[in-house]
DNA sequence: CAAGTTTACTCAAGCGCTTGAGTAAAATTA
DNA sequence: TAATTTTACTCAAGCGCTTGAGTAAACTTG
């Protein structure tokens, strides 16, 4: 059905390799028969089968991309940004879903290199290193993006969440708050401990004790942040700025704000995390740390491809930082 | 570097068939020689070349998934759905990104085919079928979700709106609404014509004129809900209760409302459209038409690798319908 | 126990493309 | 015009796997 190069060569009277050569602009071709060959390819709709190409060549144009949840906000940003630059360099992206299962993720590892990639990217998620290790994978093309890294070093791009955490601290405090609540998630995450050090290194860089009360871990949900403002509530002096560092805390946050009849900014303040079209839909709009993530994206498949192209590598761990957008819930 | 089955032949000493038809489970091996390739395959981490594999086959188990964006809101849920239902069925996916642009979707379309895929699901987007036809895809297994079907008959998955938008004004009749704006985005697409088909037809089961004023088009926009909004508000007599038809003017509404000083549902009720992380964070918590997206990926998927394996077909066009989900605002 | 059947294997071609080496003719040079 | 270089091609092996056909040995059966 397809038409193929034999077929090609057949019908033009040369031999496969000839076409072949034309076909991919390479010398040894005479115009004659170069634009012949073409034009028989663009009659037919001529469409090099990959597999074999890639067979012969011993090299594919496709990445993989291991990630989480692609249904996430967070990731699907990402991803996309590795999607665009990735195209735009030629090369297609696979992409898999691994929920955090560290079983999933060896499996579509062993998949993508039977297919034989180019190359991966392993977003977020928890594989220890050591597996890809194990997986004989070193000498093979990997980024690690947005994943804490450990005894192996890999090529990595992060996003460190401490500078993000620490402006927006430091934002609270200039508008006068001395006692800051800060919301997060269980404490056992690279997020939480990043944020949490943020915001200590601004409270010490002001002379303010830390008080450890003030510091509350919740699940990463508006439930969360919904509790976490009850829970403050309750104590003797309840603090009248609030960095609630996740967006869906901040939403519940606000919403408990409103609940208890107060009023953001002028009773509480708030600065939330992440700025999605969750924090951009929440009334006021909120003051909020923004991640990178479509750049976190782009960044990794760049890293990537110039790994693959053995381009040399400037730094072996690319910091993105973190910014703060000031709205009117401060 | 990487081990192969001529490699493991050699090793065991037999045949490379024998190893393909051992590693593969295939009949023919006997115990001991089975047992034996199976360990020194696994002991070096054997990984087919599914180039190779395929090429031989003739046949790949992956598709092509494309979409305008895998990072909206929408879409990512459909492609996990895509995702999920493929890989339990052994199948990978790869998502191309239109972002809605027709070159685009015919390069990716020939750069899927080019790889041999199994088949491709279109989600969304314009490729007028046509192209489809021309581009000789018509022998290829192919469905069509949540897009337009045209001239050319084929298999599709489509989401109806209509019956949501149903259902949603029947509830604010039911509330005793007998004026319900609507609001909508430009009204040359197809979302908003079956939205607006439900709510007249809601309308004409309860004899209620319909009222041109209180259906107003803007852009898909949380401004376009705010703006509109404003606009209902110089009506003589201003509706109330809206049934804002996207989840972003759904929320531009509910900004619009409160800041107006006016309370939900008391003073006005609303219903969006749609149920995700947005709407999840709206206070108070509104009644929406929820369309189920990740279904919607799921069966597109099914319908694909049904075709693929040339099982039976039951119906060419898949309807889903959207549901009401009733919550505080109405 | 001869004839038929099954089992366990090997052979070799083929999937569609790439690519280094080979070759004859044309073009250049001295 | 003979020697050299260049051009335009062909040949054939190879990428790693699959698979139908072939074969010798082991097993069944009447």
């Amino acid at each position: 059905m397809t038409i193929t190069m034999k077929d090609i060569a057949e019908i033009v009277g040369v031999s496969e390799s000839t076409v072949s050569r034309a076909i991919n602009n390479k010398e040894g071709v005479g115009q004659e028969t170069r634009k012949e060959i073409l034009k028989v390819a663009k009659k037919n709709n001529f469409q090099p089968n990959r597999l074999a190409q890639n067979l012969a060549k011993q090299e594919t144009n496709v990445i993989g991309l291991l990630l989480p949840d692609i249904a996430s906000l967070f990731y699907s940003d990402v991803a996309r940004g590795v999607q665009d630059y990735a195209t735009s360099q030629g090369y297609q992206v696979i992409v898999c879903n691994t929920d955090d299962d560290k079983e999933q993720e060896v499996n579509y590892m062993n998949w993508l290199q039977s297919n034989k990639v180019a190359g991966m990217i392993f977003l977020g998620g928890g594989l220890v290193n050591n597996q890809i290790v194990k997986l004989g994978l070193t000498d093979y093309p990997i980024v690690l993006a947005n994943r804490l890294v450990e005894e192996v070093p890999l090529p990595s791009v992060i996003i460190d969440d401490t500078i993000g955490a620490l402006k927006a601290t430091e934002h609270l405090l200039d508008k006068g708050h001395d006692r800051i609540a800060l919301l997060l998630g269980p404490n056992n995450s690279w997020q939480a401990q990043n944020r949490l050090q943020g915001y200590k290194r601004a409270l010490k860089n002001r002379d303010i004790e830390y008080d450890q009360d003030l510091v509350i871990h919740k699940s990463w949900s508006r439930e969360g942040g919904y509790q976490g403002f009850l829970e403050l509530m309750e104590l003797e002096e309840p603090p009248r700025a609030i960095f609630a560092a996740d967006e869906l805390m901040a939403a519940g946050v606000v919403e408990a704000i409103k609940l208890g009849g107060y009023f953001i900014p002028q009773d509480i303040a708030v600065v939330g995390f992440d700025d999605t079209v969750v924090t951009s839909v929440i009334d006021p709009p909120l003051t909020t740390v923004t991640r990178p993530m479509y750049e976190l994206g782009e960044r990794s498949a760049k890293k990537l491809l110039n790994l693959i192209n053995e381009e040399e590598i400037k730094e072996e761990i690319e910091i993105l930082e973190s910014e703060l957008i000031i709205r009117e819930s401060t």
